[in-house]
This record gives structure tokens, C-alpha cells and sequence, in this order.
DNA sequence: CCCTATTGTGGCAGTCACTGCCAAGAAGGC
DNA sequence: GCCTTCTTGGCAGTGACTGCCACAATAGGG
């Protein structure tokens, strides 16, 4: 787990400046959720938050890409899983239904209320529905990951660059996804305290209405 | 104030002003493009863009919200276009189907290269792929839409409020219509003078290959 | 332990996106 | 003509974000 002393890499990054780093991130993730929920996107400033997670102004900026980033975090962890999954695929058998279970499996991993990241995801989605700023940006920073595994699964496919079929995969999976978190966040507002909405559930409900659409019938 | 003096209709907008406030949102989306290609979205401000217009910076921020928005009034039209399609649905006919080729519909009119609406289509669309921050702006508005279609599906066919079926089919075909157009701008910057590629064409391969990808045996 | 290259940080000044407010002109209904 | 209803421009202000620089803390040697 730990001692990767020997590094026979060159390597870029230092365990102790590593962890700190990922410290203070998630300091500031924590801070703007808290805060974002307190008194919204619009009614704290980027030195509010920054003050609240014990930083400078500048060095928020510096982690945080834009004010409302800073709370976008969590997103980044599943689609990096999401992203390492997919790599792992096997290019010869059917894609969607891989993708699909590896879509389950990263949100199964995510969704766990007692994790610290199941948490903050529960935090972002409940924002996302009332804040039109925040919800941009994460849907922003959602379309540029997603040119990125559409390439990765061109070259794992060893599609020819005009075949339109990985994006397709990619899209269409992502859809469905966040349609599903969609509902989730839904269902968390509506019922804070009723049965926890499991995201699992939802999000194979979901697969379920994406089959009966596309079915060959109707 | 008077008490609803005026007749049956409180009515709204008036052919002359309307008329004039079309006019400068095409200034100003004209001129955006303009400076966006020749500078760069970073390279030119909004005050910039306004004095191109020939309007103030006051006036240029309300009539666009910001100012990266100032260049998707196409696809405001087009989305507007499309909106008025679902209207037209036929709920108890597979949806699926009606809701490809209403896109073919949409994008065959707005395709044409001798149109406004069309020229503006392309340069908005090779500038997507050059400037992060205009296709963030893009992808925002667009999420923003499929909510308003998703919901007016629902009401159309009548769907109960916890059923996904209406946002799988809103977020399914605009996901297979954003890969099409990633194509077609991809082309238009691969070969500007070359053949033009043809966005239905693309569109059609693109279902093509969702059909392909979402078929029961693979 | 010290020396040095690298990296992370805070402060400062500056630019610019965007907003609220107010007064003035244009358009529509009478 | 009068009065109401947009629509606009100017002005002042807030706050997001950036470049620059000096300083502190680590890494990685000797």
C-alpha cells in the first residue's frame, strides 16, 4: 500500500505535497459545498469560501478553475473511475453492456452515504437542482470528460477516427447515467428524510426505459 | 397604476419593437462570431462586441446573458424549432422514431448553407471546437432545453412524474444529434474547402450506429 | 546537516464581466 | 395631442479571475 520508495520512475509528484495538496482541495470542496448550501452560488464570494477553507484568495483560484468548480470535486473521482474503467474493457465483446456494469459499479461505489464522497455527492445533486450556475459548470466539465473516454475507447476499439460509434457508446451511456442522477436528485429533495432513493435502483430503472425505447418493436 | 384598463389581451410584443429587437440580436450574435474568430473568445471584450453591434455595453448584457452566449442564438432557433416538433407529437405511436425524424426535419432547415441561419450554424460550430469557454456556455444552455423538452414529453404522453422514459428519449436523441454535429464541425475544420460534409448525413449514420450499438444481439 | 532546485503560497495590482439605478427617448394605444 | 410602456445609454459598484513577485516549505541530493 504504501512504500514506493524506489521509484524506478522519474516521477513527478511527492507523497507529503501530494497529500496536502488533495488536504487542501478537499478543504475548499468543503467549504464551498457548506457554503453554496448556506447562502447560495450568488450569495458567497469566492474570498468567503477561500477564507473558509483556510486559504488565500489566490491559492483558491489556483485549485479552483472557476468559484463554482471548487464544489465539483466528487464529480471529477467517479469520472476518473470511469475513466480507468474503460480502459479495462475487452474491445471484443459487446460495449454497451460493459458499460453499463461499469457504470453500476463506479456508482455503486460512490453512492454509499457513510463514504465521505457519497456524502458530497448527495450535497452537490440537492445544489445542482436549485443553482443554474453550478449545474452549467458541472455539465460543462461533464462534456469535456466525456471527449476524452470516447478516445480512449476509439483507441481501444481501434475504431477508424470517422466511426461515430464511440462517441455513440459514450453519449448514449452518459445519458442514461444522468438521467438517473437526475431522478436521484429528485428524490433526496423530496424526501430528505423518507427511504434513501438508492442511486443503483434508479439508475437501472433507467437502463430498463432505455431498452424499451430502443427495442426493435417499439 | 390603472387597473387593467386595456382590453382582452394584456398582449406583449408590438411588430415594430419586435422587429427592431430581432434586428440588434443579430447584430450582436453577428459581431460576437465575428470577434471571436478574428481574436479569439479571450482576445476581445464584451464592450468590444457591444461597439461592433453598434450598442451599448448596457444593452448588449441584456441581450445576452453573458457574453459567450451572445454567439448561440442559432441555437436558441434551432432548439426553438425542435420544441415546437414535440408539441406535435403523436403520444401513442412509438416516440423513438418521431423524434429522429423530427431532428432531420430540424437540422435539414437550419443545415442549409446559403441560410443566415446556416452560415452562422458552421462558424459557431468551428469555433466550439477551438474555445472551451463557448463550448461551456453551449453545453449549459443545451442541458438547460432538454429539461423544458423532457418535461413537455412527459406532459404529452402523459407520463407519471417518477417515470424516466421521457428525459431517456429527450437525452438519448439530442446525445445521438450532439455527436453528428461534433462530426460535421469536425469535418468543416478538416476540409473547408473541400466537399461539404452534410449534417443529415452525418446525423443518419450517427442513428445508424446508435442502432447498431443498442441492437439485442450486440 | 547543509545546499540547491522545485514547488506551493500569500499579497498586490489590474482587467473585465456583469448588475442596479436612473433619466431620456421612442413606440403604441387613446 | 397625452399617457403608458418599452428600450436604451451612462454611471458607479461588486466581484471573479490573472500575472507578477517575493517568501516559505519540501525534495533530493552531497
Amino acid at each position: 500500500m504504501t512504500t514506493e520508495v524506489t521509484g524506478p520512475t522519474p516521477v513527478g509528484e511527492e507523497p507529503l505535497r501530494r497529500r496536502r495538496r488533495r488536504q487542501t482541495e478537499q478543504d475548499i470542496c468543503e467549504a464551498a459545498l457548506t457554503l453554496f448550501e448556506e447562502h447560495g452560488v450568488a450569495g458567497c464570494t469566492a474570498d468567503d469560501i477561500a477564507r473558509a477553507a483556510g486559504v488565500s484568495s489566490r491559492t483558491f483560484f489556483r485549485y479552483a478553475v472557476t468559484k463554482e468548480r471548487a464544489a465539483l470535486v466528487v464529480t471529477g473521482d467517479i469520472e476518473d473511475a470511469f475513466e480507468q474503467g474503460v480502459a479495462a474493457l475487452r474491445p471484443d465483446e459487446p460495449l454497451l453492456p460493459q458499460l453499463e456494469a461499469l457504470w453500476v459499479e463506479v456508482l455503486r461505489r460512490h453512492e454509499n452515504g457513510r463514504s465521505a464522497s457519497g456524502r458530497q455527492l448527495r450535497r452537490l445533486y440537492r445544489l445542482l437542482r436549485a443553482e443554474p450556475s453550478l449545474r452549467g459548470a458541472a455539465v460543462a466539465v461533464d462534456d469535456e470528460r466525456r471527449a476524452g473516454f470516447a478516445g480512449a475507447l476509439a483507441e481501444l476499439t481501434g475504431a477508424t477516427p470517422d466511426d461515430p460509434t464511440p462517441a455513440i457508446l459514450v453519449e448514449t451511456t452518459t445519458a442514461v447515467v444522468r438521467v438517473a442522477m437526475d431522478r436521484w436528485a429528485e428524490q433526496l429533495e423530496a424526501a430528505p428524510e423518507g427511504p434513501e432513493p438508492d442511486l443503483v435502483d434508479l439508475y437501472e430503472q433507467a437502463v430498463a426505459a432505455f431498452r424499451t425505447v430502443t427495442a426493435p418493436g417499439a
